[in-house]
This record gives C-alpha cells, structure tokens and sequence, in this order.
DNA sequence: TTAAACTCAGTACTCGACCCCAGAGTCAAG
DNA sequence: CTTGACTCTGGGGTCGAGTACTGAGTTTAA
C-alpha cells in the first residue's frame, strides 16, 4: 500500500494533484476543461476527480502551443483520440500536416537567413555598419 | 517626371501609404512606432514621413511574428541592424538560432507522429478507436 | 472534532498585439 | 480657398490564453 495520501484506490486525481503534476495551475486544467480539452470528470463528492493519464494530455497540450498551435487547434488534434467521425478527423490531421510542413520551410528559411547573418557579421570589420543586414530587413520575399 | 501623386523629392511615405505599401492598418504602424520597431520619424510638418524602406522593415516582422516572435524578440533582432554592439547583437542572434532549431526539432517530431497516425488511422478497422492515438497524447516525451 | 488545506463557481483582471472611434488639425488638388 | 482625403492624439474595445480573487463549501490529518 503505498499511500502518503488517500487516494480513492482507482487512480484518479484531485484537480491540484493533477495540476502539479503537470506542471500548471489549477486555473489552466478547469479552463482546459471548459475549453473542451479535457473530458469532464466523474466527480464522486462535489471535486473533480481526474485520471491520472490526463497529466499527459496536459503536457501534450503545453507542447503543441511551443509549435504555435492555439488551444482550438489542439482540441481538434486531440478529437483524433476517440476515433469517432474517423474522415473528418483525417481531413483535419492532414490539414495540420500542410500546417506543420509550412511552418517547418519556413523556420528553415529563417533559420538559413539566420545563419548567413552570423557568419557575415563575424566576418566584417567592427565599425561598418554589417550590410548583409539590410537582408535580413529586405531580402525575405 | 513620374508623378501622380506629388511625394516631397526625397522618397518617404505619409504613414497610411506606408500601411497600405506594407500591407497593415495605420494603427500597426504606429503601434510599431511605440514599440521601437520603427524609427521616429522626422516629420517635416505635422505629418510622419516615412522612409519607403521601412515597408520591407514591417514585412520582415510579420514573417518574423508568423514564425512565433514576439514583437520584443523582433525588436531585438531588428537591433542587429545598425550594427554597433556587435557582441551583444551576436549573442541574441545565437540564441534566436537555437530556439529556431529547437522548434524545427519539435515540429519534425510532431509532423512525424502525426504521419504515423495518419497512416495507422487509415488502416485500423472503422470501430476499434484508433489505438495509436493514445500515443499522441502520451509519449511526446 | 477541529483547523489547515484544498476545492467550488463565478467574476474580474492581465498581457500582447492590435483595431476602431471621436474630434480636431493638416495637406494638396482643383 | 475650399473641399475632401488624410492624419493627429487619446482613449476604449477585442481576442486568446490564461491568472487572481472572493466567499463559500469540502476533505483530511492530527
């Protein structure tokens, strides 16, 4: 028996515990559960109580909005899940596809731009103003 | 004599031919002017006049921004532009590389996994839910 | 059993990046 | 010199994604 706290024997978990071990607030999972993001709780008593597998959900949530995806779009990501409406959902998944592969070129290109910058930038003398600058301004068509 | 439209000799733009010439609202370019992304223009009157450069200027931070910049972040790579404190400059630079780099490893994975489900998706029988997609929400390390 | 810690719903506030509006002033074409 | 298009400052609104707070109710560990 491993218990420093009583948890109800399935594993389930407060909105707090499910909160630091996710790494957010208790405000973001009940705003993630008002936005649809996650499933809304079997609650025995009058709190949530929340499957541990959500803190999952959760951190995957956190990481599709580093790559620039805002909380509708991960809603969509994760519909794929239950795997009903399985053609809609495709059509989404690939839109996301189209999505992620153009904002990959693009990263690349700043990336490159990036690069070249540097380079010249350590390669020029200290007091003329680093022209290749200008690119970086002008040059991204 | 090119002229349908009598600009004052030395090329600059009042700010809504700057706005339209780049693409945005007026509001934009003065919010950008706030913010120090734009130079203060000297205004001869009591007008702004811009320099026709500065519309390849906006330009690059909106590429700069649909690629997950701030505008802070722009600003302090539009700093590279004049060309004095160099190190400074090349520091910043660096470390936009890396968060550069760190988003293209992401995305790559993320487009990745979203193949692979794609693909598993099309080929598991219609009612079983698409087990695969469980691995989306868990094992993006 | 009681106090500390937690949770509830709801509302309000924040922050970034704008957009919109009012009322006044300015510019330049006819 | 007038007229109409443009610009000015200043203030407010919006939207997304939360964060903070309030006053009440609930658990749970001592």
């Amino acid at each position: 028996m491993p218990s420093k706290t009583s948890e109800p024997l399935s594993k389930t978990l407060t909105i707090g515990r499910l909160a630091k071990a996710a790494g957010v607030g208790v405000e973001t999972v009940r705003y993630y559960q008002l936005r649809g993001l996650l499933p809304v709780p079997h609650s025995q008593g009058a709190y949530r109580h929340y499957p541990v597998a959500l803190g999952d959900r959760i951190r995957f949530v956190k990481r599709a909005q580093e790559l620039g995806f805002s909380l509708d779009e991960v809603a969509q990501l994760l519909a794929l899940e239950d795997g009903t409406e399985r053609d809609a959902i495709r059509r989404i998944a690939n839109q996301r596809l189209l999505q992620i592969q153009a904002k990959l070129t693009d990263l690349a290109r700043m990336k490159k731009t990036l690069k070249q910058l540097l380079k010249e930038c350590q390669h020029t003398g200290q007091e003329q103003p680093c022209p290749i600058i200008g690119t970086l301004a002008t040059a991204q068509q």
